[in-house]
DNA sequence: GCAGTATATTCTATATTTCGAATATACGCA
DNA sequence: TGCGTATATTCGAAATATAGAATATACTGC
């Protein structure tokens, strides 16, 4: 594989990789919505909403529609949302190995 | 959601928000690796692929194995590689709209 | 045109990431 | 024990990301 494609998908992880970005992600699962709404949702500043925004628009991972003065935001590629979901099954199966480690970790720890 | 779940989850991408760490990934999709062996087929130096697997272990997305004075690399959960493997349907109609939305441009412009 | 609302951009300070050089650690073998 | 190979860690400099304040732009209704 070109070194440009796995820079591509780098820039789309890297896109992905902020809480706040996640966030935005899963407020637009089920529908579109303007910048306003989702700021209140998630409860974020303004402009710092605004910036997060541009980061996702840069790698196209949303599109916005200007509606008289509002902007509504979308996931442009459905099978993003597909991914995301496939990707819950990643997290929780981690997050189980995880959840169990602490716990042998736990039960070490007492009979020592 | 909450917030340490989705911080979670944006570490996990960072984690993958690199060209290198990508690289990484691919080359484990099938097999074990030993270090130097990754080193030698993507052409870095040491003491950087040598960071690039700590952060992927800092997210448990590899694991290792040490065996006489090598440590072998792979990939945890094999669910991974499928999401990596969804993940590149997404790029794939990505792009493909890219690569036609430069195309449109490109007529457009010789169009004017 | 003016006021108000919605959104984007710019600026600045701080924090984080990245690379390569140097160094450290661990193992196998003579 | 000492040497060579494999891998990890530490360090410093440059690049990049982040939040919030301030400002700019665009639209609506009066």
């Amino acid at each position: 594989m070109q070194e440009t494609l796995r820079t591509y998908k780098a820039n789309f992880f890297r896109a992905l990789s902020h809480p706040t970005r996640i966030a935005i992600l899963e407020v637009l699962r089920d529908r579109e919505l303007s910048a306003r709404a989702i700021q209140e949702k998630l409860g974020v500043e303004q402009a710092n909403l605004s910036q997060h925004l541009a980061i996702l628009r840069s790698q196209q991972i949303v599109v916005n529609r200007k509606d008289g003065n509002q902007v509504f935001y979308s996931i442009r590629n459905p099978v993003l949302i597909e991914v995301l979901d496939i990707m819950r099954l990643y997290f929780q199966t981690s997050l189980t190995d995880a959840i169990q480690m602490l716990g042998e970790a736990e039960r070490e720890a007492s009979t020592r």
